[in-house]
This record gives C-alpha cells, sequence and structure tokens, in this order.
RNA sequence: GGAGAAAUGGCAGAGUGGUCGAAUGCACCGGUCUUGAAAACCGGCGUACCGCGAGGUACCGGGGGUUCGAAUCCCUCUUUCUCCGCCA
C-alpha cells in the first residue's frame, strides 16, 4: 500500500495516475488524508495526557515513601480520570487506524508515466516482438497440446479429473521428464544470474498474504486450509496454498531491515502455484491453458529505488533469453493501466505464440511494486544519510510451466515427433518426443 | 498428542513492581595513538509515531488484565527447547 504521507505530498500526481487505471474510488485520497489528521489530533492528545500520568505516578511513589499519604490520593484521583479519557482515545484511535487500513488498502500501486491509460488487456501495448514472422503449422502436423498430450501419452487429463477434478492434469513419461527438465533448465538459468535458489514453504500465514497484496485484494484466488476446532471453534491451519512463490520468497525480507550494501538482492525458486481460477470458462480452460495447479520458477529481487527500473530491464532480459533458448516465437506487452495488477507500478508480459491454437498464451509477467509492498512487509534499508527508506521489490515468472509445455509442444510438433530445442536437451537427455 | 522449561536491543546476556528504553560483553561507527594495521583508550550506537523545536509517547514474542506505576504479577495465544508418544 502506499503511505499516508506519500499520498499527502503528491495528491495531484496520484490522482492523474490512477486516472489510467480507470480507478473509481478518489474519494478515498482525501478520506486518508483525512482520517491521518485525526489520527494526529487524537495522539497528541492522548500522549500528553500519558505523560501527564506517568509524570504523576513518579510523584505518587515519591509521597508513598515520605508517608504522605492524603496528598498520593489527591493524584490518584486525577490519575484515575485521565485513564478514563486515554481508553476513550484508544479506543477511537484503533478505529481510526483501521478505518485508514482499510482505505488504504483499497487504493492501488501508482502506474509508473510509460504505462499506457487503458481498460482492459486490449490496450495493452506491444512493447517488443520477439519472431521474424508467426508460424505456420504444416497440415500434418498441427495438433492443440491437448491432442499431442493423448498421441505420445505425456499428459492425462482425465486421470486428473479422477484423481482431483479439472485443471490438475498428470503428466507421465517424457512429459514428467520434460516439466523437470524445465524446471532445471530455468533454475539454472537464474542460478547463472546470480539469483540464489531457495525452496520455500508452500502454504503461508495471512500475514505473508497480506505484506505481498494478495490479501485482502485477491483472497478468492487462493486455497485456504483454516478449519474452526474446539468448542469455541478456533481456528487452525489458517494457511493460504501459494498462487506464486513471489509469496512466500518476498515475505523472507518481511520485517528486515537490510544493508545498502547488500543490494540488490536476487532470490529464484521453483514452486508449485494454487489457483482458484474461479469464473473461468471455455476455451481458456482447455488443456493446460489455465489450470488449478501449474509450476513456476520465479526470480525476485529487493532493489534499491534509484536503480529498481534498471533492475526490472535485467529482468526482462533475463525472462527473453529463457524464450530465445526454446526457440518460442514472443512478444512482450507493456500493460495498460487497466490490465496493471493492484500491486504493480508497472507490469511486462511476456506472452507465446501457439501456433496451433493461433493465440497469444501469457507465459510470464514481470513487474516492478516501487515501495508498494515493501510498505506492507516493512522492509526497509539505512541510506547514505543514515536514515530508513523503504526498498523496492520487483519480481518475474522466469518461467511458468504448464503453458511453455504446451506451447513447446505445439511449436515444435512435427510428423516425425515433438522437437525438443537444443538449449534443453541437455535436460531432457532425449531429442525428440 | 501429553508433561516441563523458556522467549529481553545485530548477537550473547543481566534485570522479579517505581530511579529501566533497559546493566555488561561482543559486533558495528567515529576519534586519539601508530609509517600502516592490531591492541589500548575516549565517544557514539534500537524502531515507530507526535511536535517548528525543546521535547513527548509507545514498544522487553503477540493480545488482554491487575496496579497510582509492569520487562518484572495474572490470563491467553504463538514460537523455541527438553522428555514421552506417534510418524514420512
Amino acid at each position: 500500500m502506499l503511505t499516508v504521507n506519500y499520498i499527502r505530498e503528491n495528491t495531484a500526481l496520484i490522482r492523474e495516475r490512477l486516472g489510467k487505471r480507470g480507478f473509481r474510488l478518489m474519494d478515498k485520497i482525501d478520506e486518508a488524508i483525512t482520517l491521518d489528521d485525526q489520527r494526529k489530533v487524537n495522539q497528541n492528545e492522548s500522549d500528553r495526557l500519558l505523560a501527564e500520568n506517568n509524570k504523576a505516578s513518579k510523584e505518587i511513589g515519591a509521597l508513598f515513601k515520605q508517608g504522605k499519604r492524603d496528598e498520593a490520593t489527591g493524584i490518584q484521583q486525577k490519575v484515575a480520570e485521565n485513564k478514563e479519557r486515554i481508553k476513550t482515545l484508544k479506543e477511537e484511535k484503533d478505529k481510526i487506524d483501521h478505518d485508514l487500513r482499510e482505505v488504504l488498502y483499497l487504493i492501488p500501486n501508482i502506474p509508473h508515466e510509460s504505462v499506457p491509460a487503458g481498460q482492459s488487456d486490449e490496450d495493452n501495448e506491444v512493447f517488443k516482438t520477439g519472431y521474424e514472422s508467426l508460424p505456420v503449422l504444416d497440415a500434418a502436423a498441427n495438433l492443440p497440446h491437448w491432442e499431442l498430450a493423448k498421441k505420445y501419452d505425456i499428459i492425462d487429463f482425465e486421470a486428473g479429473v479422477k484423481i482431483t477434478g479439472a485443471g490438475f492434469p498428470l503428466f507421465k513419461g517424457k512429459g514428467a521428464q520434460l516439466k523437470r527438465a524445465l524446471i532445471n533448465f530455468f533454475l539454472y538459468e537464474a542460478s547463472e544470474a546470480a539469483y540464489l535458489e531457495v525452496m520455500p514453504p508452500l502454504m503461508v500465514n495471512e500475514d505473508s498474504a497480506r505484506g505481498t497484496g494478495q490479501l485482502p485484494d485477491k483472497e478468492g484466488q487462493m486455497y485456504y486450509t483454516g478449519q474452526p476446532k474446539g468448542e469455541e471453534g478456533r481456528l487452525v491451519d489458517d494457511f493460504y496454498l501459494i498462487p506464486t512463490a513471489e509469496v512466500p520468497i518476498t515475505n523472507i525480507y518481511r520485517d528486515v531491515i537490510v544493508n545498502e550494501s547488500d543490494f540488490p538482492i536476487r532470490l529464484c525458486g521453483h514452486t508449485p502455484c494454487f489457483r482458484r481460477e474461479v469464473g473461468s470458462y471455455g476455451k481458456d480452460v482447455r488443456g493446460l491453458n489455465r489450470v488449478h495447479q501449474f509450476d513456476k520458477v520465479e526470480i525476485v529481487q529487493i532493489a534499491h529505488p534509484d536503480t529498481s527500473y534498471d533492475t526490472l530491464n535485467e529482468m526482462l532480459n533475463h525472462v527473453e533469453g529463457l524464450l530465445q533458448k526454446l526457440e518460442l516465437p514472443y512478444r512482450i506487452l507493456r500493460l495498460c493501466g487497466g490490465d496493471l495488477g493492484f500491486t504493480s507500478a508497472l507490469t511486462y508480459d511476456f506472452e507465446v505464440y501457439s501456433a496451433a491454437q493461433q493465440k497469444w498464451l501469457e507465459v510470464s509477467s514481470v513487474s516492478n511494486f516501487l515501495t508498494f509492498q515493501a510498505n506492507r512487509l516493512k522492509l526497509r534499508f539505512r541510506n547514505a544519510d543514515g536514515k530508513m527508506q523503504l526498498a523496492h521489490t520487483l519480481n518475474g515468472s522466469a518461467l511458468a510451466l504448464a503453458r511453455i509445455v504446451a506451447c513447446l509442444l505445439e511449436n515444435h510438433q512435427s510428423p516425425e515427433g515433438i522437437k525438443i530445442p537444443k538449449a534443453l536437451q541437455a535436460y531432457t537427455r532425449f531429442e525428440q518426443i
């Protein structure tokens, strides 16, 4: 979330930039400032009364020692009155804090100046294309991946339905091996680019989900394991299955003060990702196009605010390199305000062209969150002036597996079989499916 | 799952009702000394909020309570350790 001070100092800019998102709750901006004003008035009075009582308590102690009980009793009365008032102020403060937080949760991140205004994914801007011309498949080898999966017996969608339900595919044989190879390939590429590999927990608590902004914004997107237990119905296993490794990995740095010399902090990790995807339907969810569980290698950086956009470009180049090595036709989109995630200031999506489906599939999303996550995470560093400052967080998929598998199968199919790109053969140990 | 012990600043660790935002040591930063370094010595060294400032307030795992006054007493939750049980 944004800090109130930032909102105070940049009201005009915020209004203008949030306009690009089609943000409708502009009155929340003034509301936040008003609530913050109330907070200050409240604290002023409450601090003054607390100071009075602290002082009085010391006097009472001294008087007791001197045996002057009567004098002490008089002061005690005053203290008791103050305490009543302090209690009321505290209740008011809790309410104000709560309301302020709720308001701040409703205000999304401020889009970067380069973000195009727009309503939906149709307004996204093609930032770069990575192909000469879009591939056209031979009539002899022009199957969508769900048919290829059946033909070569490498993904069993029906078995997944039986075991769990729709959107939980079972990978078999070379299909499973291809996935494992891709994960390894992505992880090694990330390691070579100086990302520290981590294997985080796959379930996170509420604080973590809040830290990276999944809560309260995307609550319905996550699988939740909480259960009431006992007679009072106290919650146990109050966890969320991660929708992306961004959540556990970025939260490593929740409540952490890093050294300025530690920048840039680069982390990567492979995890399955779990998404409920409520409201999805039709051919968008066919095969691997949209599933509830998929594997992904995520790259995360904690960066210095002065250089975070350079960091974003560096991450962009990294992802682009992966797609080139996989010999897939891709394009990079700069998301418009309306399609931009709530927490992001600038996002580039990578799409790969699925030749058999003749459509673009999103395989990566690379974003700079500026201080939006760091503020919730309390992720800070001491700057050159010795002052505490919020760091910037960034992350990107490098890459998401399911759709990459779909595109590899479709684009590299031939009458003889599915060709494995050269760069991947060292990991698959086979050249063809 | 059962029984017991514990949680204090970057780390170690003292503190069992007032003079404690907290001793001491280490680490760290600045200085003296030194050709340089080390050692020694001197000084500094938590975070957030309010205030133009002086200064004030809050925080000793989280939350609540007792008290004029809580790191210290009580309740509760969480986590860690030890023992027993179960288990990949």
